[in-house]
RNA sequence: GCCGGAAUGGCGGAACCGGUAGACGCAGCGGACUCAAAAUCCGCCGGUGGCGACACCAUGAGAGUUCGAGUCUCUCUUCCGGCACCA
């Protein structure tokens, strides 16, 4: 046995091994349960990065471990391949879009297989490919005839100066990135997936995926957003026209409390007053400015101008002025909103700001009369005095009783939405209505590199889509875009066409879709490898549902969204008739963090890479300065952030795999922290790694050289037991940290026997059995160099023995009121008499106890017993 | 702004159900080996007081529930993810 580890040579080996023996290949086999693993595929973005370790290293640890564990494994890889980064790269090189992603594919592909994982490469995607993209264009033209995709405007971000679309990651403090011009919205048609027709479902099935993390069922509810209220018109006369104005309130109790209406800048009563009014059509104006960010228009200042046009409140008769307000987003539910300041804090702050009238009509226990004899100031009106500190007079807790309501005064919540309500539905001015705050999905993009939309424009036959036998309508490769538009539309040859019905001249679609398409079904194409006659098949049916998928926190609501949308809608074409939800289990893995440093010498900060900086510590370990090892230059530190281009303080994973060897890599990442938590990068815990797994081959050496006692030693045995008993209840709680740890911990056990022995060899197979999914190249050699068996992966996944685990004793902890004050040995057998006798004969129990009376002992069976005096 | 998370030694983390706070590792300190260094091995390692046995303090801050709270409840602070055209 090789004396020296040489991970590179190793794990060279084992490779060619799995290679040779297609290891990783599968296929349906129903005598097996299967398990389909799937990590969320990557964008080919150049070469891999530490997320793309963390994460598939999490998948390769579930795939080898279920393998090991009697399963049929499926574990695929594919790529993102269509999106933006790649038009970028283009227009910075020169290079077309495909060439540039083929070239990341192929080395990102060479890294992913440098680092060992158990993947099956014969199902290989990439979404840019005819073979797989003609199949987004087929599913769009059922849905296209169903009516489940459809055509309408949409608002987009529109840099005036490159006459171009940009996306919003393009678009910097409210200017284009490229021209540094103002962006404007703008409306243009575009092509929408109904998902909103899956609304109730979507939400009601996040009930039934107990796999799932249940924030990201709560934040995926929170997006469907379901709310019951009422429907509410508000009757006005508009150049002699009566008409009405609606909006949607949860609060349809608070509408004897509506002071104003607020419609949004879009809004059919917003343009007609814009006509008549300078003032407001300046506003309109100014509000059509800016892009369509909405965590940025959240954050704006609220503004609005009267429009000079009165509604009626349709219960109480009160005229209510309307104002447009650049709050009120078109794309919700109306488009209009009754402002209620009494009760709603963003239209206090409105009606504050114009000085419009305040009413009460809810009470919560607390009179008006009480809360006026506060009130010290006329100026305040507006405000209540509480805790020292002026603060808006409003409430939105739901639980209150209407007052100055007139008839539906004393009536509480519900009762007032009911009777409300029904006053509304008498006079043909409301109803109970569900709202969403789910909208369509628009997937068409001005753009060039991604699927292009199978959709001809006729001027006789409308909008047409393109037949089966026509598809994939292919994207030509050889293009460079400019940045100034999609470059599909300066290309006369695909654009010009015949319209498919009556043979016409006609336009092609240059629109490409949406890449969150390509991904929203990936998963169900890696079960039908080689099938060019249909989207999916039968395998589908055999391999779906993905049973664990493993992926970035920040997917959490969109692809994922997407993903169980196409699902049911794959489903409800009869493709994979019984399956509704994608993935049955999620892992949400966190993000990958590095320390930052810069030095401020020329007056502008420079990034250092953390691995150009050399640390000053003081004698407990605290950061006292940093220099830059090359010059000694001071550098300063700037805390810890996800690793990025312009913080340069981004760690190659392949300089680590070089340096040390991919087992290394995979065991810091999987022993640096919980997948879920956040990773903080740290040079020298990786050493660390590297050192155990060194300390595992050395020992693993020695021991192939010795002679073994055929004894046992008890208390080892019971150690190397307990620590693999929680090892397995960890793996199965999927926290391969304590797992690492769990394997750490039996080296030290078995390191600590004082001769080697029948434990020892025990001990060193389950731990090589243990480590096997996260490091599987040493633990490839060494199963076989000591004689285990010829392949670690055909191994029995290690079960701890009931009769190692036996003890006669057992130690609990002793406390005083809840204070720790001793441990005591005692038979496993004592009965709660005998514990107490014991307890209460104990010198140090007797200590604390002095003269005080016990109230009661309170003994938690196998753990401790609390003496309360 | 809205929705969702997180906070434990110098650092990453452990403590699964409300029951020994700090497992395992990193860094640091002391020692062995060595001509020396590296590697390796042994020991120490939250804070304060004490020779010591031990005592007290301590899980972002403040309150509460409990025999007992890192864990549950409320309020707050800071940081992170998402907000529909980055993927």
């Amino acid at each position: 046995m090789q004396e020296t580890y040489e991970p590179q040579v190793l794990e060279r080996e084992a490779q060619d091994f799995w290679e040779t023996r297609r290891s990783f290949q599968v296929t349906e086999d129903p005598s097996k349960r299967k398990f389909y693993c799937l990590s969320m595929f990557p964008y080919p973005s150049g070469k891999l990065h530490m997320g793309h370790v963390r994460n598939y290293t999490i998948g390769d640890v579930l795939t080898r471990y279920y393998r090991m564990r009697g399963y049929n494994v499926l574990q695929p890889m594919g790529w993102d391949a269509f999106g933006l980064p790649a038009e970028n790269a283009a227009m910075a090189n020169k290079v077309p879009p495909a060439k540039w992603t083929y070239s990341n594919i192929a080395t990102m592909k060479s890294q992913l297989q440098s680092l060992g994982f158990a993947l099956d490469w014969h199902r290989e995607l990439a979404t840019c490919k005819p073979e797989y993209y003609k199949w987004n264009q087929w599913l769009f033209t059922r849905l296209f005839k169903k009516g489940l995709a459809y055509k309408k405007t949409g608002t987009v971000n529109w840099d005036p100066v490159d006459q171009t679309v940009l996306a919003n990651e393009q678009v910097i403090e409210g200017r284009g990135w490229r021209t540094g011009a103002l962006v404007e919205k703008r409306e243009i048609p575009m092509y929408f997936f109904r998902i909103t027709h899956y609304a109730e479902d979507l939400l009601a099935a996040l009930d039934d995926l107990p796999g799932w993390p249940e924030q990201v069922k709560l934040m995926q509810k929170n997006w469907i957003g379901k709310s019951e209220g009422v429907r509410i018109g508000f009757p006005y006369e508009l150049d002699g026209r009566k008409q009405v104005l609606w909006v949607f309130t949860t609060r349809a109790d608070t509408l004897m409390g509506a002071t104003f209406m607020a419609v949004a800048a879009e809004h059919p009563i917003a343009e007609a007053a814009a006509k008549r009014d300078p003032k407001v059509r300046a506003f309109v104006e100014e509000c059509k400015k800016g892009a369509v960010i909405e965590a940025e228009l959240a954050q704006i200042e609220k503004k609005g101008v009267a429009t000079g046009i009165f509604v009626t409140n349709p219960l109480s008769g009160e005229k209510l002025p309307v104002w447009v307000g650049n709050y009120v987003l078109m794309g919700y539910g109306e488009g209009a909103v009754m402002g209620v300041p009494g009760h709603d804090e963003r239209d206090f702050a409105f009606a504050l700001e114009y000085r419009l009238p305040i009413k009460q009509v809810i009470e919560h226990g607390v009179s008006i009369a009480a809360r006026q004899q506060s009130w010290t100031k006329e100026d305040y009106a507006y405000y209540e005095f509480d805790d020292k500190q002026w603060k808006p007079w409003y409430e939105e807790k739901e639980q209150g009783v209407c007052v100055n309501s007139g008839k539906y005064d004393g009536l509480t919540y519900q009762a007032a939405v009911d009777a409300i309500a029904a006053d509304l539905k008498q006079k043909g001015l409301g109803e109970k209505q569900v709202q969403w705050r789910l909208r369509d999905w628009g997937i068409s993009r001005q753009r060039y590199w991604g699927c292009p939309i199978p959709v001809i424009h006729c001027p006789a036959c409308g909008d047409v889509a393109v037949p089966d036998k026509d598809l994939p309508v292919v994207l030509p490769e050889h293009l460079v875009p400019d940045g100034a538009g999609n470059p599909l539309n300066k290309l006369p040859e695909f654009v010009n066409t015949k319209c498919p019905e009556c043979g016409r001249a006609a336009k092609r679609e240059t629109d490409t879709m949406d890449t969150f398409v390509d991904s929203s079904w990936y998963f169900a194409r890696f079960c039908c490898p080689g099938q060019d006659n249909a989207m999916v098949d039968e395998r589908a049916q055999y391999w779906m549902a993905v049973d664990q998928y493993i992926g970035g926190i920040e997917h959490a609501i969109l692809h994922l969204l997407y993903s169980r949308f196409f699902q049911r809608v794959m489903r409800d074409e009869g493709l994979i008739p019984e399956i509704a939800e994608p993935f049955a289990n999620l892992l949400t893995q966190g993000m990958v963090l590095a320390e930052s440093y810069y030095t401020d010498a020329s007056g502008r900060r420079e990034w250092v890479n953390p691995a150009q900086v050399t640390v000053e510590r003081d004698a407990k370990g605290k950061i006292l300065a940093a220099k830059r090892t090359a010059d000694g230059v001071p550098v300063i530190y700037d805390g810890i952030g996800t690793m990025s281009k312009s913080k340069n303080n981004g760690v190659d994973p392949q300089a680590l795999i070089d340096k040390y060897g991919a087992d290394t890599a995979r065991f810091y990442t999987m022993f640096a922290s919980p997948p879920t938590n956040t990773l903080e990068w740290s040079d020298e815990s990786v050493e660390g790694s590297y050192r155990f797994l060194r300390r595992v081959w050395d020992f693993g050496c020695k021991f192939s050289r010795a002679k073994c006692a055929p004894s046992m030693d008890r208390e080892i045995r019971y150690a190397i037991h307990a620590e693999l008993r929680k090892a397995n209840d960890d793996i199965e709680r999927q926290k391969f940290n304590t797992v690492a740890s769990a394997c750490m911990k039996i080296l030290n056990a078995v390191e600590g026997l004082p001769e080697w022995d029948e434990t020892s060899r025990e001990g060193l197979s389950i731990l090589i059995r243990l480590l096997s999914p996260i490091a599987p190249h040493i633990t490839h050699h060494l199963w076989r160099e000591l004689g285990y068996g010829e392949d670690v992966m055909q191994a029995a996944w290690p079960e701890p023995d009931p009769a190692a685990l036996e003890q006669d004793e057992i130690e609990l902890v002793v406390q005083v009121n809840g204070v720790k004050r001793g441990t005591v040995r005692v038979p496993k057998s004592a009965d709660q008499r005998a514990l107490e006798a014991i307890v209460k004969s104990l010198e140090f129990v007797k200590r604390q106890i002095g003269e005080k009376i016990i109230k009661r002992i309170v003994i938690v069976p196998g753990r401790l017993i609390n003496v309360v005096v």
